[in-house]
DNA sequence: CTTGAAATGCTGGTGTC
DNA sequence: GACACCAGCATTTCAAG
């Protein structure tokens, strides 16, 4: 991937309803060769999709707090992100390397209904918890941006 | 904020691309009358941006981390946010209770990116850091369930 | 919230380098 | 293979009822 594909993605991120118009401006390149860049992006998955951003206080899910779980029975077989997909306050799902072994980034409407997401984890996944409440978020989702050396992963453009 | 906008705002949290057309189609509106909501929600701030979501392993950066920092010295100005923000690398900042004061969550090319990484951090907000590394990640960035009660907050729209 | 109409933007085809 | 141009169509946007 190269410059002009790292400027689209970097803008997008920034601003995932910009116009192939802007983008084009921005980019120097004509409407339909942005066009092109960025279907073929979507199509190799480097645009995984498009999302609003939203305040999560005005849609009365104000309390947010990351949840480490480990496994009571470290025998039994470690399928919790599945186990807890059913749960709609639970935003992310990390594997991670450490004591614990996922983290959960999740969003309820109060210090109640935290509790009672807690027990439905526990239950669900048959894991102990350990919750960080998030006072307030200084800044979140901002836009990466791309590394300008290649990956050496394979360039699998179907 | 009542059922047609709580609506409008998952469908777009799930496609932020999605037309004033298609979410006519699916609220049962016409398409101004959708589009006069989604005007109110961006300016009252419940729709906060549009974001393109990118696999950060195609653009290189294949190494997240959750970084927890500490200040070294409790007693100087809690400017940690600030001191931060001119590192790209940081995705997002939370501010947190227990025993850190934040936690980051980066996004780098490389443990020894990642080493640089957290040596800036320290250096420039003089703190602490102890960080998690990100294994894999089975989901993120899931779609909201607005809570369906009143807030409590004044309706402040502008 | 609706209608309606003008402006803008999207998208695929075709041709060039 | 990547790009530019064009033309038809869809969408966006805004004014007025």
């Amino acid at each position: 991937m190269e410059e002009i594909d790292r400027r689209i993605v970097t803008l997008l991120a920034k601003d995932g309803r910009m116009s192939f118009t802007d983008l084009a401006r921005e980019t120097g390149l004509s409407v339909s060769a942005v066009h092109q860049r960025v279907r073929r992006l979507e199509k190799r998955g480097v645009l995984r999709g498009y999302a609003a951003l939203v305040d999560y206080d005005a849609i009365g899910l104000s309390l947010t707090a990351f949840v480490s779980i480990k496994p009571i029975d470290p025998a039994a077989a470690d399928d919790a992100p599945d186990r807890l997909a059913h749960l709609s306050a639970i935003e992310a799902c990390h594997s991670v390397a450490g004591d614990e072994s996922y983290i959960l980034k999740v969003r309820v409407a109060s210090p109640i209904a935290l509790e009672e997401l807690l027990n439905q984890i526990r239950t669900s996944a048959n894991v102990s918890t350990r919750t960080t409440v998030v006072l307030s978020t200084p800044y979140e989702h901002r836009a990466p941006e791309p590394a300008n050396s290649d990956t050496g992963k394979p360039d699998e453009s179907a």
